[in-house]
DNA sequence: TCGACGATGACGTCGCGTCAAGGTAA
DNA sequence: ATTACCTTGACGCGACGTCATCGTCG
């Protein structure tokens, strides 16, 4: 052996990772990561894998998963089953869930431009009793 | 006068500005609207202009101004200030972190894709200690 | 008297960021 | 003794949704 694969502290995990500190300490309450605890200060101590754990949980993150989904991910495999199948719906219903959402931002973007071109034209208006904001009003 | 314009309790004006209850509650307690109280019972009374408030506010919310915003809107106009230049100000800065995350979401959509597609030739694996699922940790 | 409506309040959503108050390590 | 680190806890975000418990109206 090289080097000694010593508990590391949420400090030194969280540099490890490359992740702010509390959100190590976030992942460890919500239950993504397992640490064991120093008896004598009580300090959270993790297994130098419990970085690639956090690779992971990144890595699925830029895939779109959810925390709650990757704890089901992890909860899969530590019973033995293959989290694959799973992976790959919960995949298919992101990639139509984010279709959607494009579809409305996109359908949002066109309404706020096409807001933006109208009350170009239009000047501002002073505060009565009727009416708040006619460019809004007039949309 | 064919009709009275007799103060409206919470569902009432729900009805009138078809939105939920607890909704007219929610702007109610953050300021959007300004219900007098019934003397008696406390009941919340509203005068049926806000009725008009409310569908400006929802008007502003397709357009995607936040409620602080729409506050800010109306604060402008109680001093007797016009609000269009800060609307307008607004639908600016919106339009352009619109953009940012339409960007982000289609990239977001083609990993995603791309992800799955490399997926369709790959097997389930079966949980071991080195990985929890193969299929992430090769995007 | 009862059922629909009113009131207030708290808690959940999601993934953290940001204090605060205190104990520990080097 | 200082300073950087550790602990737990609470609160904020945005715009509501969902109880729970209670009082009121018709």
């Amino acid at each position: 052996m090289t080097h000694a694969t010593t508990p590391m502290t949420v400090g030194e995990l969280a540099r490890a990772a490359q992740v702010p500190a509390h959100v190590v300490r976030y992942y460890a309450r919500i239950g993504l990561l397992h640490p064991t605890r120093h008896p004598y200060n009580g300090y959270k101590l993790f297994s130098p894998s419990e970085s690639r754990r956090i690779q992971f949980i990144r890595q699925a993150q830029t895939l779109g998963f959810s925390l709650s989904e990757i704890a089901d991910i992890f909860a899969q495999g530590a019973v033995g089953h293959s989290p694959c199948p799973r992976v790959r719906d919960i995949l298919k219903q992101r990639i139509e869930a984010n279709r959607k959402k494009l579809d409305e931002l996109a359908s949002l973007q066109s309404r706020m431009e096409a807001a933006l071109e109208k009350w170009a034209a239009m000047p501002d208006g002073v505060p009565d009793g009727e009416s708040v904001c006619h460019l809004i009003e007039s949309t």
